[in-house]
DNA sequence: GTTATTATATTAACATACTAATATAAAAAA
DNA sequence: TTTTTTATATTAGTATGTTAATATAATAAC
């Protein structure tokens, strides 16, 4: 119950910095499924009023991530497999739309070298166990991928949907994580956009997700009172 | 600026109720684009206090429906053709990975009948010129058919991505609706599935949404004011 | 002991009041 | 006349107080 409090975030407005520290907590798992949120003691530890803490909570609830019962209480949600399976479906299938335009058009080379970039120093971490900093990366990634392709909102729209998937995959990093896999699967997605083998994209992709897949599996069995 | 009030709508709290009078009525574009939302004025006219008019706001900034520029004020935002774009490049290769799924699967007896009467309604409706019935049944066929996928959080989702789509399908029902098209379309999706033919299926979706797209180029030309 | 009733505490939703930031208009300086 | 400065009005963000609904605990009835 105890808050990792941050007071370097970039908020515009305390709704924001709140929003932001109970959203972070919330994915870190430091907050657990199931357990209440109470308005006046974040209010205290956060050094602000109730009103921007209410707020958070209703783009909270927007998120999923919490759910709000009238006049009884505010709750960390439980992790829903079901959304997750079609959060993952969604991601899959743009994932693969995306990557045939990136197939199909004059990605640039200076792109290219930046995804290359990311890959080599992906690499490094997995050697140092950086697992945050690999996580941020795999995300930077795709989403270098989908803004040259003229998709950043396509994007935006799936970090929202992702919300569910990433308490899981902030759940795996601590116990397990097909690392390799993951970063020679970012590195055949070069390949493939560089040889416009769109054939291969298409499997590498594939293969990837269900790699998540299989985490989400594992999670499941092993945290099965974070799921409902 | 005279705002449409429905005082029948089922929402649970003051703030839902705000938020789904301004919704509709930016949609239907009874707001314009760009003119100021006063906070004291709408709490006058719907008869609660600025509390939950402001939290409204809150989650229309978060559809992009207004844009909330800090100690100055809220306006109703101007369609973005760039996020159409993009909502309508998820919603096509969405409802294509969807209607795969119906083609693969043992889509039920029951669904296709429901299906069925309502391109039957819609053929009815198109003859006495119910444009806003005929535009709720759009949705609804479409609906079904990711429900039945086991995809209705796909569907919320992109909902709320096609606010902005939708906002150019209300100028065009005003103007010009290729209604006749849409209906035949609805009845050969039925067909495809039925017959487990997935490249009707294919090749009708992508037609469906073209449609959309020919109708977003001419309410750019026609309201061009409308659009940034 | 078990069920029904009442009382209490807690809470989200809402109302109202205040503050600081911004834009516009008015006034002053060039 | 044009530019700069100052004053005013408006507004989002925030704080605090109030209300009504819900759950839990305590009591009463069976």
């Amino acid at each position: 119950m105890n808050l990792s409090i941050d007071t370097n975030i970039d908020s515009r407005t305390m709704k924001d910095y709140v929003y932001q520290v109970l959203k972070r907590n919330i994915m870190e798992l430091r907050l657990k499924p199931g357990s209440p949120l109470k308005k006046e003691k974040i209010s205290r530890q956060l050094q602000v009023s109730v009103t921007p803490v209410r707020e958070a909570f209703a783009k909270l609830a927007e998120d999923d991530l919490v759910d709000i019962l009238p006049q009884n209480g505010t709750f960390v949600s439980h992790i829903n497999i079901d959304k997750i399976i079609q959060a993952q479906f969604m991601r899959e299938n743009m994932e693969l739309a995306v990557i045939k335009l990136a197939c199909e058009m004059d990605f640039p080379k200076d792109r290219l070298f930046k995804l290359q970039t990311i890959v080599k120093m992906q690499e490094i971490l997995a050697e140092e166990e950086n697992l945050i900093q690999l996580f941020e990366l795999d995300n930077q990634f795709h989403r270098i991928v989908f803004e040259t392709c003229n998709k950043k909102y396509v994007w935006e729209i799936l970090q929202q949907v992702s919300t569910h998937i990433d308490r899981i995959r902030v759940l795996s990093l601590t116990t397990y994580f097909n690392r390799k896999e993951i970063i020679a699967d970012h590195q055949k997605i070069i390949d493939a956009i560089k040889d416009k083998n769109l054939e291969l994209a298409e499997r590498v992709v594939k293969e990837h997700t269900n790699r998540i897949k299989y985490d989400i599996e594992k999670m499941k069995e092993k945290y099965s009172d974070y799921f409902d």
